[in-house]
DNA sequence: CCAATGTATCGACGTCCGTAGATATGTCAA
DNA sequence: TTGACATATCTACGGACGTCGATACATTGG
């Protein structure tokens, strides 16, 4: 199954989102964009997902060795993926018949500094 | 309405969870206690809320001073409360007939750590 | 006590979400 | 070109979620 990890190189268009959530009261835009990163973190196949991604050699995964750590059937697994994705928290690069992913340290590093206090 | 802010001392019974995402695979309690929290910041009214009492002077809110700036109703504003303290992210207090509400400095920096990189 | 105020709970409604089977799309090997 | 494999999309279903009006509970002042 799995291939030699490949790097992932694209960056995703949803940009990084905002100053600390203790340092300045939120606008609805903000809090729209934010909350839809948030739930995307929401789902305990979606971290478990997150964490294979994280601490995979090369920080990259086929999506077909997704499929049995999670526990999910394949669409299932798919749709997460997607999810993940739409919220810029993960890239995508098709090498073959596979899709390798990989988390966007970027965007988990902005998530990180809305939860900073002071 | 605003009574003078109070300090709020009480720590949650949530514990704080689990290291890094990219340290460890997560199992799968730790994601579900993870995924909770994550959700709870998943909505954009509870970022809000948040936000307004991270911001503000003391850290200590009135939920009577949540209503307004939410736009939301006051049944609908306790139940975002009441999601946010399930989840062990706030705490509050009852003054007389006031609660007032507090964030977690813990639990913000617990999430903070799950999703830190190496 | 009783009335007023603040908060939480209940009940209901519409919508969104997680899930998987069936199927379409994409890619490669032969 | 054909068949096999990998992934995404479609469809459907059950349950969870956000919302608010009505109401119960808690606390204080008179």
């Amino acid at each position: 199954m799995s291939l030699p990890q490949l790097p992932v190189l694209e960056q995703p268009e949803v940009v990084a989102c905002c100053s600390p959530l203790a340092a300045s009261e939120i606008n609805d835009a903000q809090a729209e964009v934010l909350a839809r990163q948030f739930a995307a973190l929401g789902d305990p196949v979606r971290l478990r997902i997150i964490s294979l991604l994280a601490t995979a050699d090369g920080g990259t995964v086929c999506a077909c060795d997704l499929v049995e750590p999670t526990g999910r059937s394949q669409p299932t697994v798919s749709h997460h993926l997607k999810v993940l994705s739409d919220a810029g928290l993960v890239t995508s690069r098709r090498v073959g018949r596979n899709v390798w992913y990989a988390v966007v340290p970027a965007s988990l590093d902005a998530l990180r500094t809305v939860l900073q206090q002071h």
